[in-house]
RNA sequence: AGGGGCGUAGCUCAGUGGUAGAGCAGCGGCCUUUUAAGCCGAAGGUCGUGGGUUCGAUCCCCACCGCCCCUACCA
């Protein structure tokens, strides 16, 4: 063990020492305490020092000490636990002198626990009268600075712990996402899903279009791939007469890091039987409203310098947002009837790269030749999906990118397919899902023999059967937890909602990754 | 991957081409209602790493490492 601060961590291990040698334990086992810092705060908040007085209430409090004056024969600490913090009074004629000397030899960072009773302080601070105090444990290391904090935004990622000690907004968070994510299951459950937990290690990676990651299963000495989407697995399980099943947890994509991507994250997936998509857009509408209402108490929420309204979501088909977001002075906005046309969505694209080059604006540059629905794909997302804003339902996407939706019976061009925009991001991806298992086999053929390395190098042919067997019309969608949280928390990265996101492994330590980032 | 920014004491930050500073934390002392406690004293640094320019580099230049932001890929 070496960690620095060395000077301070040699202090420490003496201390412990010399805390032992007073005859307490160093690591002791348990602590049986009555209520938490939090719950006292809460509760005794407003009671007078006067009623505290009349009616001596003992508590036993535990906690990790996060100020700390010492006074000669007296002295205060605060200890926090469940993120909030308690002053604790010790005077040396009360504890005594053995408990006094082991006061001393306390540092911030370290549990304790102690027995006393509530009383005010002259300056009115509702603390503890403390009349026994139990070591807990030593903290060898020493915390943040106990004024600014732990701001330092690598070290919040890497030593998450610091950060949820150090600053009560992180701590928030984490606890409103798992409120939201609470929320999601008691929303569903309430409708009769059931929750199901399905491989995250797939032979073939489908569901989505994304690069997998790879790994590899030793005895059976085959290759695996971490699930770029539980998709596939859940709608075989609606082939199995689970007509409504969710999932919520963890995605793998080998893509890029930013703040609105973590390569893992996770995922609320759901799937409805005998219904269709647009049963799904107005189900989310009550869903989005009410988790926003639950969660922060309205449902107009603040997101940076904007107000998300959750009540009001409005819906474009994709081509209405490539009209509606056209840039002003790009020239004539191309109508709805050219989009549709053939070559016409390509058309309205060139026409806008003139004006993107023109002005400096996102460029919509097409990688090999692509079909009508992909050329609507890609403007729509070089030129609209950043103006969505305010939470919209964008619906009717190309069957060119939907490989697994159902087509709209007037337009097979197009699929039963939306996705949700909020604050420009993509935070859920719905439709009537594919089920005609020919149809499922052709696209999925044409995917491969268009290959890519988003793209399944093999067919699914265990999902063809599964369809065979016959699915029943369902509809199904995937909302992004991390990304929801972050609007309901107001947070500008994925990285401030996920506890441990991904970073390089610090430098310094063994061999191989020095090797490896040369060869990178 | 490309562009921009940052990296100085454990933490939060100043600073300068001439061998480095503050506050907090830590150490010793005084202090029985303090709360960013106070007062006195001492300590703490390969200024991210490696090269180069220079009589001399923490500062200027180059490369590398790490993090952040933007763009690209993606949800």
């Amino acid at each position: 063990m070496q960690f620095e601060p060395r000077d301070q961590f040699e202090q420490r291990q003496k201390k412990l020492e010399q805390i032992q040698a007073l005859g307490y334990e160093a690591y002791p086992r348990e602590f049986r305490w009555t209520e938490t810092a939090a719950a006292l705060v809460e509760q005794y908040g407003q009671t007078t020092g006067a009623e505290l007085e009349a009616n001596k209430r003992e508590v036993r409090v535990a906690g990790r000490i996060v100020s700390y004056r010492l006074m000669g024969k007296a002295g205060f600490a605060h200890l926090q636990g469940s993120g909030k913090r308690i002053q604790i009074y010790v005077r040396k004629d009360v504890v005594g002198e053995k408990a006094f000397q082991l006061f001393h030899l306390l540092d911030l960072g370290d549990s304790i626990g102690v027995r006393g009773h509530l009383f005010r302080t002259k300056t009115n601070e509702l603390s503890i009268w403390v009349e026994e105090l139990f070591f807990l444990s030593k903290a060898l290391l020493p915390l943040p600075e106990k004024w600014h904090g732990l701001t330092d935004v690598e070290l919040r990622y890497r030593q998450r712990y610091l950060d949820l000690i150090a600053n009560e907004k992180a701590r928030e968070v984490f606890v409103t996402r798992a409120r939201i994510v609470q929320e999601l299951r008691r929303f569903f459950d309430a409708r009769g899903y059931i929750e199901v937990e399905t491989p995250m290690m797939h032979p073939i990676a489908g569901g989505a279009t994304a690069r997998p990651f790879t790994t590899h299963h030793n005895t059976l000495d085959i290759t695996l791939y971490l699930r770029i989407a539980p998709e596939l697995y859940l709608k075989r399980l609606t082939v199995g007469g689970f007509d409504r099943v969710y999932e919520i947890n963890r995605n793998f994509r080998n893509e890029g890091i930013s703040t609105q991507h973590n390569p893992e994250f996770t995922m609320l997936e759901f799937y409805e039987a005998y219904s269709n998509y647009r049963d799904l857009m107005d189900m989310n509408e009550q869903l989005f409203a009410l988790v926003a209402k639950n969660i922060t108490g309205s449902t107009t929420v603040k997101y940076g310098e904007t107000e998300l309204d959750f009540s009001n979501m409005q819906r474009l088909t994709m081509r209405e947002a490539i009209v509606k977001y056209w840039p002003a002075d790009a020239g004539e906005a191309p109508a709805l009837a050219e989009l549709a046309r053939p070559g016409g969505a390509q058309e309205a694209t060139n026409r806008y790269n003139a004006w993107a080059k023109r002005t400096g604006a996102p460029y919509a540059a097409a990688k090999g030749t692509l079909a009508d629905g992909e050329w609507t794909g890609l403007l729509f997302e070089t030129m609209a999906e950043d103006k969505l804003v305010q939470p919209t339902i964008l619906y009717d996407f190309p069957t060119e990118i939907s490989p697994l939706s159902k087509q709209k019976p007037e337009d097979p061009s197009l699929t039963e397919r939306f996705e949700i925009y909020v604050a420009g991001m993509e935070v859920a991806n719905g439709f009537s899902e594919l089920n005609d298992p020919g149809e499922q086999e052709r696209r999925f053929l044409a995917q491969i023999a268009q290959g890519g390395e988003e793209v399944p190098k093999q067919l699914d042919v265990d999902y063809i059967r599964a369809l065979c067997h016959g699915m029943p019309p369902t509809a199904g969608e995937g909302i992004g937890i991390d990304r929801l949280t972050m609007l309901l928390t107001d947070s500008a990265s994925i990285r401030d909602v996920i506890l441990f996101p991904l970073l390089r492994p610090e430098a310094g330590g063994e061999s191989s990754s020095t090797t490896e980032a040369h060869g990178a």
